[in-house]
Formats: C-alpha cells, sequence, structure tokens
RNA sequence: GCGCCGUUGGUGAAGUGGUUAACACGCUAGUUUGUGGCACUAGUAUGCAUGAGUUCGAUUCUCAUACGACGCCCCA
C-alpha cells in the first residue's frame, strides 16, 4: 500500500469541515482589515530562503525541502510564506503601487525537513499577514489586532498575547553585547546547548527550557533596558494603540528573533490549554524592517504575522469550540422500485436547484439500511418515495426531529420544506447544555461533540 | 540529526513460541408480507507494519527498515 510522506496528512471529514470554516472566517476576516489576498508559488529559488546570513545558514540547510530539478535550478519548497511575498513585493515593484502601504495575506502549505511531533509536521499549512511600506507603530497594532480577533471570532478563549521589542539595530547590537557580557563569565553552569548559543545566537539561551531556573538567567539583562530613547517611544507608542484597541498583551522580555533582520516589535501568542504539546505558540510575528532590502529591494519596513492552522484546530479542539459547521442535510430520499428511484432522481434534481440540500439511496440497500443512512447523515427530513402516493401526486415526508409523518401535495413541497426548516431547525447548534444521557430506548442518540454525552432529539422536545 | 515508546479486521482493542486470534462497537442480512432505531439470529482478519534471523514451529523472541506518538536540537 502506496502511504502518505511522513509528517504530512490527510485532512478530510469532520476535521476538513473545521479546516474550511477557519479558512472562511480568515477571508471575512482580512476582508474587514482590507488586506488583499495573495498567492505566491511554493516553489522558489533556494538562495531566497538561503542567504547565508549568520543562523539562517543552519536552519535553511537542515530542516527545508531543497532540490534540484530536471533543469538543475536549485529549488526549495517554501518554509514559510514571507520570503515570497517580499519577493514578489520587489519582484512586482509594488513599492511603487499608488496605495501604500501594501497589505496582503496568504494562506498556504508550507514545508518544513524537520522531526515530526505534536503540533509540528513536514507539510503545514500558515495563513499570513504583512505590512509593507509602513514604519508606524499603529500598523505594528494593528497587525497584532488582527490576529487576537481571527482567535476571537473563531472562538479561542484561552490566548495570551506576549509581546517585546528588539529595539532598533543599534539597541539590538548593544543587547546582544550585553547578554554575552553576562552570560559569558558563568557559561559554564549553563547546558551544553546554552555553551553553543553563547557566541552564535545569546538571545536564545534567554528561553532555554533546561536552564529556566538557572539564577544567572533569571537576573539576565532585558531588552527593555537596553533600548535606546526612539526605541522605546516607539515601543510605548505601540502599546498605547493596543491599549486603545482594548488587546490584552504581557509583556515578555524572552520573546526574540534570532534572525538579523527583525527589529523592533516581537510577538507570540499562546494557547493556554492543556494537552497541548510542548510548543503552544499558535501565531507569532514581528517587524522585518530589513529584509526587503537583504533582498534587494528598497530599504521597506514591513511587519507580519503567521499562524498555522493546523494548530488553530488542535486549540479549537482542545477548547472544544463548537463550531457553526453544518453537519446535516435537509432531505434524504428513499425509494425501493425503478419506478420510485427515477422519481427520486428526477426530485433530488429539482430540490437541489431550488437550494436544499438532498441526497439519496445509490447502493440499492434495503428500507431498513436507507433509514439508517439517512440518520446517520443527519437528515432533517426523510421521504420514502411510494408509488401509489406518487400517483395522487403526493409525497409522505417525516420530520426526523418531531417523527411527525405528513402527506403532503408535491406542489407544496418546496414551500413546505422552506416553511419547515426555518421555524423548527433555526437553532440547529444550540445543543451544548445536556448533561445526562437520556434514557429512552430510541437508538437516534448522537454522541456530543461538546460534552461528549449523548444527546436525543425526542427527549429535548 | 539525537532520545523514548509504539504498530493486531472498518473502529476501539485483548492475547499466545504450537490445532479455528478474544470481546465490544460498527457494518450487512434475516425474524418484520414496503417504514429504521429496541430485541434476537447469522455473516463480517487464511490475518497480527515490512524484511531478515533464532527455532521443528514466530503474530509472540532478536535485529534492521518504514511509519506513528512524544520529547530534544531547531523553530524562518
Amino acid at each position: 500500500m502506496i502511504k502518505r510522506q511522513k509528517g504530512c496528512n490527510d485532512i478530510y471529514g469532520k476535521e476538513a469541515k473545521v479546516w474550511k470554516y477557519i479558512d472562511q472566517v480568515i477571508d471575512a476576516l482580512m476582508e474587514k482589515y482590507n488586506y488583499n489576498y495573495i498567492r505566491t508559488p511554493i516553489i522558489e529559488a533556494t538562495e531566497l530562503f538561503h542567504r547565508g546570513v549568520g543562523e539562517t545558514t543552519d536552519i535553511v540547510t537542515k530542516e527545508s525541502y531543497d532540490f534540484e530539478d530536471k533543469g538543475g535550478r536549485k529549488i526549495t519548497l517554501r518554509p514559510e510564506g514571507t520570503a515570497g511575498v517580499v519577493r514578489s513585493f520587489i519582484e512586482n515593484k509594488m513599492y511603487g503601487d499608488p496605495t501604500q502601504p501594501v497589505k496582503v495575506y496568504y494562506n498556504g502549505t508550507m514545508y518544513r525537513y524537520e522531526r515530526p511531533q505534536s503540533g509540528r509536521d513536514r507539510e503545514l499549512t500558515q495563513f499570513g499577514m504583512e505590512i509593507l511600506g509602513s514604519d508606524d507603530p499603529l500598523s505594528d497594532a494593528e497587525i497584532i489586532s488582527a490576529a487576537v480577533n481571527l482567535y476571537k471570532i473563531l472562538g479561542l478563549k484561552e490566548i495570551k498575547v506576549n509581546l517585546n521589542t528588539l529595539g532598533d539595530n543599534e539597541s539590538r547590537n548593544n543587547y546582544r553585547e550585553a547578554l554575552i557580557k553576562h552570560f559569558k563569565p558563568h557559561i559554564k553552569d549553563f547546558c551544553e546547548d546554552c555553551r553553543e548559543r553563547l557566541e552564535k545566537n545569546p538571545l536564545r539561551i534567554l528561553d532555554c527550557k533546561v536552564d529556566k531556573d538557572n539564577e544567572i538567567l533569571k537576573n539576565a539583562p532585558k531588552t527593555l533596558d537596553y533600548l535606546n530613547e526612539d526605541s522605546q517611544k516607539r515601543f510605548d507608542k505601540v502599546k498605547e494603540y493596543l491599549d486603545i484597541m482594548q488587546i490584552d498583551y504581557e509583556i515578555n522580555p524572552s520573546i526574540v528573533r534570532g534572525l538579523d533582520y527583525y527589529n523592533h516589535t516581537v510577538f507570540e501568542i499562546e494557547a493556554k490549554v492543556e494537552g497541548f504539546g510542548s510548543n503552544n505558540v499558535i501565531g507569532a510575528g514581528g517587524r522585518y524592517n530589513g529584509l526587503v532590502n537583504q533582498l534587494d529591494g528598497p530599504e521597506t519596513p514591513c511587519v507580519g504575522f503567521a499562524t498555522g492552522i493546523g494548530r488553530v484546530a488542535m486549540a479549537l479542539e482542545l477548547e472544544k469550540i463548537n463550531l457553526p459547521i453544518n453537519n446535516s442535510i435537509d432531505l434524504f430520499l428513499m425509494y425501493v422500485n425503478e419506478d420510485e428511484k427515477k422519481y427520486a432522481a428526477y426530485l433530488t434534481q429539482e430540490l437541489r436547484l431550488s437550494g436544499f440540500i438532498v441526497d439519496t439511496e445509490y447502493t440499492d440497500r434495503s428500507l431498513k439500511a436507507q433509514f439508517k443512512q439517512a440518520d446517520r447523515l443527519n437528515a432533517k427530513f426523510t421521504c420514502v418515495l411510494n408509488s401509489e402516493d406518487l400517483d395522487n401526486n403526493e409525497v409522505k415526508i417525516k420530520n426526523n426531529k418531531t417523527k411527525e409523518e405528513e402527506i403532503i401535495s408535491l406542489d407544496a413541497l418546496l414551500y413546505y420544506l422552506d416553511e419547515k426548516i426555518n421555524t423548527e431547525f433555526s437553532d440547529e447548534y444550540d445543543y451544548c447544555d445536556c448533561e445526562d444521557d437520556c434514557n429512552c430506548h430510541h437508538d437516534h442518540e448522537e454522541k456530543h461533540e461538546c460534552c461528549g454525552k449523548h444527546h436525543c432529539h425526542k427527549e429535548e422536545e
């Protein structure tokens, strides 16, 4: 049997509905924020990600999907979205567009050649948004607010924004020097990894899991103490705008970015739910004023954010958020003989074109089995087509919730369904409060997604 | 790249160096002459990830590989 590739997942069934819902929320939100959708290729030239700048070299060679195509071109499957967007920004000279800044969002597949673990796959889907061409602190605040609002609209409650600033290049470099100076005399007390980090990436020592209780680490200098006046003012502005927008955040000096095109605002958003793996960050972002220039574009200040759809879906599941996802169909049509089947073919066509969600039988099963199928599909109404009724221009239709049956004329069917669905099924998703398994002997109970209990429609009446 | 644990039908899983691999759910059919759900009955893995080894004999023991889960590194 051919199996899927390591660290890659098939998203289908209920999970696919959740993903689709998330996508819809993203699109609707981005429209309100007036961001334009952008699609860039999944394959890019390796050097886009392989700029050989300090720490990146190690990352790219070890953890990205690099290969040569048949023409000998060096190709990399994009490991993140920002670089492609920036490449596109430069290549298409978007910096010349009359509308500035350029606000775009993407939502697509990324690839990282890593060992899979909780919340980390080789193929992942990320939504991200970028503002290119603005250095205004308001744009930092807008990105953070949009991120928080996305999570809120989806229904997540247990999220936390960790905010920090690296300051401008001067502040950043001063801080880096101060850190090395602080840790160097005591580095022998730190773990092996931290000893490596000292010269390579001293900022990373700050969020080391092994040494997190080390006094030297706790007393380490904070970025905030090394901000020059401009950087401090800028950070204050970002916080001020966030306060005005009523976005909660916490200053967390251990939030850092290793790559040197980052400066000023950095933030991470955590899901504070039980059950997340070792890494509960569901989204992160920051300002990267150095990147456009580094990729041979004009000096352009940018800020952005990205979140993994898989992790968001995981957070929604762990928080047991009941999403407004339609899991039912309006009508299931049943039949036994060929004449009735022909009528079913006609009627499904008719009803679907009128806007109803309709399904029918395709495997010539027994009526009993067809009823089971109707239940599995959560049909609001069932209808067994009967030759006699049809001769009289009538159908017998059954409300699967109340179990009431009615014989109605075919002419009235559309109106009847429309009316009933709007009145009797309008509170479709609102059944979260059941406490106990119902004791009735009907087998039409269904397990609740939210509470894991059983739920019986009849009992609810 | 490193570490730890795992892999048995459609699903959840039990189990053993040796005839027919539990049990449950699900599914299909019947009892029910065209109306499901309850009940009862029957059917539902020549198969225990793959390959090699030990053995008279391996799903069971050993090793390797693949995949999965979790953690480390790293996290753009």
